[in-house]
DNA sequence: CTCTGTGTTGAC
DNA sequence: TCAACACAGAGG
């Protein structure tokens, strides 16, 4: 497997070169309130997306970045065609990727975007699918290192040990009494061997 | 213990 | 349909 990282706050240009996608924007401070489309701000400070479906409530996780959670709104309206199809980055579909929606489940695809791997997976099946992926902006990503995975990375605990020498290396360094990370990484391990299945790991 | 996700209410 | 707000309780 190799890893490479992005910032937490990693989601929100994932796709589409969309620099000239513009949004609608409202104000640029107030803490009460998104200026986006089924953005809504959490007690902490970051934001929820949700979209409804007759009725119901469908909430679609939470990011560090008000741009990720109207980015994930986009992609469960594109999804729930639910009426009143407004998105918040408006721009021409991409049909591949309408047609990698189109072909799964409503609940698989929230769970993708509360999971934060949507990007991954849409990437993944954009490359095997056709070569033509090649156009489509990929998340800029670093790679780190390599290591083979363990019995222990893989046994019933959620956690994948990382070699000493890397961990130093690579990430940031903790106080003295051992906790705190300040800022909060995601990692993205990509299967090398198998179909390039992509693992996150929260640091 | 943190913080999401739900309950709920009231506008549009 | 939608978002603002409060906070139970799910999950790390």
């Amino acid at each position: 497997m190799s890893a490479s990282t992005q910032e937490a706050e990693q989601e929100q240009d994932w796709m589409g070169g969309d620099d000239a996608a513009a949004a609608s924007p409202r104000a640029r401070s107030s803490p009460s309130s998104s200026r986006y489309k089924g953005v809504v701000p959490q007690p902490n400070g970051r934001w929820g997306a949700q979209i409804y479906e007759r009725h119901a409530r469908v909430l679609l996780g939470t990011f560090a970045d008000e741009a990720a959670a109207a980015r994930a709104y986009d992609v469960a309206a594109l999804r729930f065609g639910g009426r009143g199809g407004a998105v918040n980055f408006p721009g021409p579909a991409d049909a591949a990727e309408m047609a990698f929606l189109a072909a799964r489940p409503k609940a698989e695809v929230v769970d993708m975007l509360r999971k934060y791997t949507y990007d991954d997976e849409l990437r993944q099946a954009l490359r095997s699918g056709g070569d033509r992926g090649h156009a489509l902006a990929l998340v800029p990503r670093v790679a780190l290192f390599e290591k083979a995975v363990t019995p222990s990375d893989v046994g019933r605990l959620n956690r994948l040990v990382v070699p000493k020498l890397h961990a130093e290396k690579h990430f940031p360094p903790l106080d003295e009494e051992g906790t705190a990370a300040a800022p909060p990484v995601l990692l993205a391990f990509e299967d090398v061997d198998g179909g390039g299945k992509v693992w996150q790991f929260r640091y």
